[in-house]
DNA sequence: GCGCGAAAGTGATACTATAACAAAAAAGCT
DNA sequence: AGCTTTTTTGTTATAGTATCACTTTCGCGC
């Protein structure tokens, strides 16, 4: 039984339900979740991994739709303020957040083999940051943890970081 | 009695002490501390606080040195290969180590008002993630912590993290 | 001196993000 | 409905960050 037992849905790894589950939150909470932000959700959520904005763009203009890069960046600050979606400043990208109506500090694990990255919600990480920002007089406004190293899939495989950072 | 009392020399806030450490440990080391790298490693200690690397450019080409972006990545490469300098991926600046003979675990608290960031070694947030990382079943390169928030100074000058961020 | 590998130079380019202003769409009000 | 106000999106341009590919120079050991 996994750490993550506790999850509701796994989000990440069923687009519709996520889609669904935001169109009823966005309405429940009186903000517009107008086509542009829902069909970037969408983009966002079916890469199953972190993308960039400029991939983000690319499969907008797959569909059809013309858009610049600016539209895309403000799409994605809402989506990021909504808390529907993470930035991963080490690798410039973006992900969905696993439990987005669950407010929660994340942890990232990111791989620099395979590039996927696993997001986890460790409340003992959390608690230390805290403690350890108090203990300087820093008030937190929000806390980016994000683990660079090789995932068990890759590790399995015998693979370094070594042989991976340059690739 | 501060937790970082066991610091030997506070090397941000003394260049030179710092530079002639550098010297020694490359000296020693049998890496070669070229002009470059070290010209480059100076204009970062004398910043006093991260400093971007178009910036480090600049002040290169103030001191009469024609050089390229590339010229001073390589050179941050390299600093930070040899833990003498981190990077901030937040927001995309470089910093010097204040203790770069003890290699360590680092996490840094980054005022939104002001700009100013500081190093703190926490190793109780350092084994948190080694933890939650082993749970993930993860092998941790390294793990990189940037908490964003507001610094004890701006905080006593009644600012918050709305009233800075957009600034 | 010569050869080798590491470092730096050169010129071009890719990638990431934002500014400034205009147009359009939705929401609220009378 | 007609009007205003606010929010969202479009349009064009540009700023900021980082790397590629190739050449030249430098340091070191023989």
């Amino acid at each position: 039984m996994s750490v993550f037992a506790h999850h509701t849905h796994d989000y990440a790894s069923d687009p519709d339900a996520a889609l669904e589950a935001a169109d009823k939150y966005f309405q429940s909470a009186g903000v517009r979740f107008t086509p542009l932000r829902r069909r970037v959700f969408e983009i966002i959520l079916r890469a199953g991994k972190p993308i960039g904005a400029y991939d983000i763009l690319e499969r907008l203009r797959d569909h059809g739709k013309i858009a610049a890069p600016i539209s895309v960046y403000r799409v994605l600050d809402f989506l990021i303020e909504q808390r529907f979606v993470h930035r991963l400043a080490t690798i410039n990208a973006y992900m969905a957040c696993v439990t987005p109506e669950d407010p929660h500090a994340a942890q990232f694990l990111i791989c620099q083999c395979c590039g996927s990255v696993t997001e986890i919600s460790d409340p003992v990480i959390d608690k230390a940051i805290a403690e350890g920002a108090r203990a300087a007089d820093f008030q937190v406004s929000y806390p980016l943890v994000e683990i660079m190293g090789i995932c068990a899939h890759c590790a399995a495989e015998g693979k370094t970081a070594g042989d991976c950072k340059k690739s």
